[in-house]
DNA sequence: TCGCGGTATTCAGCGTTACTATGTACTAGT
DNA sequence: ACTAGTACATAGTAACGCTGAATACCGCGA
């Protein structure tokens, strides 16, 4: 993974996880191996629980225990109404910016 | 400025300014004033300045000095070889995760 | 003459974020 | 008993943008 991906990853992971909460509840490990099919090749995984440690702390998301077949208990969280507010928000400054990106590009050609 | 801007903004502002930059020389100054023209009404002027600084130990721009009326002597920042390719893989990266982006927001609704 | 505002750059210290590396714990298969 | 896969956690590091302040040069009005 190229370090200019990472650089543009933060602020830009955070709502890429809220994005996929709002669709569908789903816990850490989850999130990390679809990320990584996605094309988001090395996320490491403890980056992933640490985002998921911030957003539960600032109250975006619930939290539930859920056992698992297959080893410890899973985390699985779900986006509530203060997220769903945190994500629209995420969305605009995102449209912002991508707007201004892309005139650039054009411009650039 | 929304703190999320502040935290997209990073990776992605020095893409910015190398895109600026791929269109015609420019200096510090002008650069934030153009910045904040274009909405990025709270761009602090001392971002844009390290900014510059460290592009330019990496290699990417080239600098000449230029003597103003106005005050200080400015320093002109133009792309140069190593920054038209280091904003090529800008342009694939931010291409990829807008990509991934665009996605989201459209399974969003 | 003095100060003010606009132009122009620099720097130290801070907070946030993603990565590295490692550790823990539970289950199933060999 | 050992390994591999599942699942979570965390201490330490690097990078980047922001805050706030300082420096410097010019022209204009009081």
């Amino acid at each position: 993974m190229p370090k200019q991906i990472t650089e543009m990853l933060k602020g830009t992971l955070e709502g890429i996880v809220l994005a996929i909460l709002a669709g569908r509840a789903a816990y850490g490990y989850e999130i990390t191996t679809w990320l990584r099919e996605q094309g988001f090749s090395d996320i490491a995984e403890g980056t992933i629980y640490a985002l998921l440690v911030r957003i539960e702390q600032r109250g975006l998301v619930d939290v539930e225990k859920v056992p698992s077949e297959k080893g410890p208990p899973r985390k699985v969280y779900s986006l509530n109404a203060a997220g769903r507010e945190y994500l629209d928000e995420f969305w605009n400054n995102w449209g912002f910016l991508s707007e201004r990106l892309e005139q650039l590009r054009k411009e650039g050609q």
